[in-house]
DNA sequence: GTCTATAATTTGATAGAC
DNA sequence: GTCTATCAAATTATAGAC
C-alpha cells in the first residue's frame, strides 16, 4: 500500500518524490534518471530497476499525484462555499508551500510532447477535479456548473503559473477570488 | 527590421519560427539545435552561427513573441468591452489556430529552470499584458483593476493550458467568459 | 536491490575549410 | 553564411556480477 506521506520511506517512493519535484519545477524533459539517482545517493541503474523507462516513472508519479490530490479533497458534500474554499486551498498549497507548479498543470502544458501513458493520467486528473467541484457549484445554485467548473480549474492552474512567473501569490489569489464568484 | 509575418524569409527568422513552435509544444528542454536545423534543411552549426547559445536563441524568441503580441494588441483606448474581447481573442488564437500554448505561459511554468535572460522576457511579457489591460478594466469601472487584470491573464493562460489538455476550446471560452464579468 | 560497466544516441557547442 | 568534422558531456537504457 502506498504511503500518504510526501517523503516515502521505500526507494521506489523516494524516487517518485524526487521525480515529482523535478517535473513540477521544469517539466518532463528537465530531469534525468542520473539526477534522481545522485540526489538519493544511488546509481541510475537502480532507478531503472524500479521504473524501466522514463515514461513508466512519470506515469507512476502522475497517478500517485492524482490519487493523493483527489484523496486530499475528500468528501465534497459539505457546505458549498466551504468546499470551494477547500478546493482552492488545495491548489494554492502547491505554490505557497513549495513554490511548485501543479504536476498535471506542468504536464498539461506539455501534453503534445509527453508519452500517451502519461497524458492519460493528466487528462484523468482534470476530469476528476472537474467532477469533484461541479456538483458543489450546482448545489450552490450555479446556472451552468459545467462551464463554471472549467473556469475555476483554469483560473487556478493559470493562477499558479502566473504566481510562479511573477514571484508573488497575489495573481493566484486574485484569480481564485474572481473565479469563485457566483 | 524584423518582419511581422509568422514565416520569416531570412534564416535567423526561420530559426526563430521553428524554435517558437517547438517551445510552445514541449517547452525549453524539448527541442534541440539539430531538430531545428533538420527541419530547415541546414546543419546545427549554422544555427549556432545565428544564435551562439540555446539561451540566446530562446531569449530572442521570447522577445520577438512579446513584441509581436503587444503590437497585435495595438491601442487600448477604444470601447472597454470591445478591448477586453480583443484581448481575449489574441490569447484564444494561440490554441484555436495552431493548438499551441502561449510561449510565455509555457516558459512561465518552467521559470525556475530556464536561463535568467529568458525568464526576464517572460516576466516582461506578463507585465506588459497587465499594463495593457489594467487601464481598460479601470475605465470600465472596475473597483480593483489590478486584481482583475491578474485574474484575467491567469484565467486566459489557464484556459489555454486546460483546453490543450482536454482537447477542446470549451474550457478556454468558459474561463474567459467568467473572467471578463464585471 | 544495488552495483559496475557499457552501449547507443543525443546534446550544446567549437574549429576551421570554403 | 554554411559546411564538415569533431568534441565533451549527458541521455535513456541494458547486461551481468554481487
Amino acid at each position: 500500500m502506498q504511503t500518504r506521506e510526501s517523503n516515502a520511506v521505500d526507494t521506489a517512493g523516494r524516487i517518485m518524490d524526487v521525480a515529482e519535484r523535478l517535473i513540477r519545477t521544469g517539466g518532463y524533459d528537465a530531469f534525468s534518471f542520473r539526477e534522481i539517482a545522485t540526489e538519493l545517493g544511488i546509481k541510475s541503474a537502480s532507478v531503472h530497476y524500479h521504473y524501466a523507462t522514463k515514461a513508466d516513472l512519470v506515469a507512476a508519479v502522475a497517478k500517485r499525484y492524482t490519487d493523493r490530490f483527489i484523496d486530499a479533497l475528500g468528501d465534497n458534500s459539505g457546505d458549498p462555499e466551504h468546499m470551494i474554499d477547500h478546493f482552492i486551498a488545495n491548489y494554492r498549497a502547491s505554490v505557497a508551500h513549495e513554490n511548485l507548479m501543479c504536476l498535471c498543470g506542468m504536464l498539461g502544458a506539455e501534453i503534445a510532447r509527453i508519452p500517451p501513458s502519461v497524458a492519460d493520467h493528466v487528462i484523468q486528473f482534470f476530469h476528476q477535479n472537474l467532477e469533484w467541484i461541479r456538483p458543489v457549484l450546482a448545489r450552490r445554485g450555479d446556472p451552468d456548473p459545467y462551464a463554471s467548473a472549467y473556469a475555476l480549474v483554469a483560473a487556478l492552474e493559470g493562477g499558479l503559473l502566473l504566481a510562479r512567473s511573477i514571484g508573488s501569490l497575489v495573481p493566484f489569489d486574485a484569480a481564485a477570488r474572481q473565479a469563485r464568484r457566483l
